[in-house]
DNA sequence: AACCTTGTTATACGATCGAATAATAACCGT
DNA sequence: ACGGTTATTATTCGATCGTATAACAAGGTT
């Protein structure tokens, strides 16, 4: 009467390894990062707990992967939604909506991105990762700003095109926060409207020069 | 040679809750919410663990307890910067300088916020707690753009007051998240200044007619 | 000064955590 | 088809978690 092990298929180490990745971000959106235990992550991966430390040191590394993975989707998904843009002021637009609307503004994605931020103060790590991707946005940004105001004719001093980006950034990211945390409170458009017609204030520009379809 | 218990003191009811949320928030801040145990906690407030459940239901409760005390800090902190203004523009522009510069940019309180924030999907407690308080900000910057534009002689209806504030709200909260989490970027007084003029260029004032001391 | 209330300590319990180790089965080269 | 490699499982370990309970001492009352 041997109980029968487990049958399993071996994976590929960059599969296994997503797979792992996948199972943990979803277990501190759904349970907090208190609940993203080992074995928890483990049983959602459809694997045991011990295979955990086969791809990775600990824990701690896990979570740091799983950390990269969540910012680098976030402006990815930003970034491919502005290069779907025609013109400078087009992209800049997409860019801008795409931040405040789903699928970015999703209650999984905040909750895993509070989880770590909570850890950058704490984690040396987990601040190098938060630095990167900060300042990847801002210069995804000021690429946009630079050849947006470029094809207007306005000349702009790279120091007033980073003072932009910053606080465009800065409205970017309240809105996100805002609008994800509380999006019942909004209505269907109003956020991404509210964005739009932001950031030609802040840019200066005359009411419907960037959101307008014409 | 029976051990000697330990010597120990009587507190106050409120006295010793105040200890044991400032022990809790010293923990969540300097150890992550991980490293937030009851005997850690215990530790720090000078008791033993055991007189936590005394004085809340369970560790759950006194989480709760400490966020709402973070919140209010941080709201009450820049409501008293505002009411040191003696004219509604003066009231508008300390309210922001107050969001954006130290005390209340501060990484142990950023800490503190994305920490519990990450708990509001988990828990229907800290999601009650956090709209109370956001809408009680909202309130509050809506009451000073009120008076702000009643001075200046310039009609608004309620729906414009609230499209502001929201955006305001976003660009404060967007500020005082990378001001704080990215400070060492930042110039002394960047983000403050950043803060005015965007506010500015969000209402569409002339540069300077905030932020100028004139 | 003896008593009563209760804030506080001390200790124990069961559950669960991350990590380590040994056994095993799946796949690959031959 | 077979043997070697190793990805994966299974099991164990010590530490630590939140909670429960009992003993105790501090401070007020009479």
């Amino acid at each position: 009467m041997a109980s029968a092990r487990r049958t399993y298929t071996r994976a590929s180490e960059t599969e296994r390894r997503e797979d792992l990745i996948l199972a943990t971000l979803d277990c501190i959106a759904e349970l907090g990062i208190q609940g993203a235990t080992v074995r928890q992550i483990a049983l959602r991966a459809g694997v045991t707990a011990g295979l955990i430390r086969h791809y990775f040191t600990g824990k701690d590394q896990m979570l740091e992967a799983a950390y990269r993975a969540v910012m680098t989707g976030m402006t990815k998904m930003a970034i491919e939604a502005s290069e779907q843009g025609e013109t400078p002021r087009a992209c800049l637009r997409r860019f801008i909506v795409a931040n405040v609307t789903p699928p970015v503004t999703d209650s999984r994605t905040l909750s895993l991105w509070a989880a770590f931020i909570s850890h950058i103060q704490t984690d040396q790590t987990f601040a190098a990762i938060h630095r990167e991707n900060y300042l990847a946005f801002l210069e995804a940004l000021e690429a946009l700003l630079t050849a947006f105001f470029k094809e207007r004719g306005t000349d702009l001093t790279q120091k007033d095109c980073r003072s932009y980006a910053i606080s465009l950034n800065a409205l970017i990211d309240g809105l996100w926060l805002e609008g994800t945390l509380t999006s019942d409170l909004f209505a269907e458009d109003e956020i991404a409207d509210s964005a739009l017609s932001s950031v030609e204030a802040l840019l200066r520009l005359k009411p419907g020069e960037l959101a307008s379809d014409a």
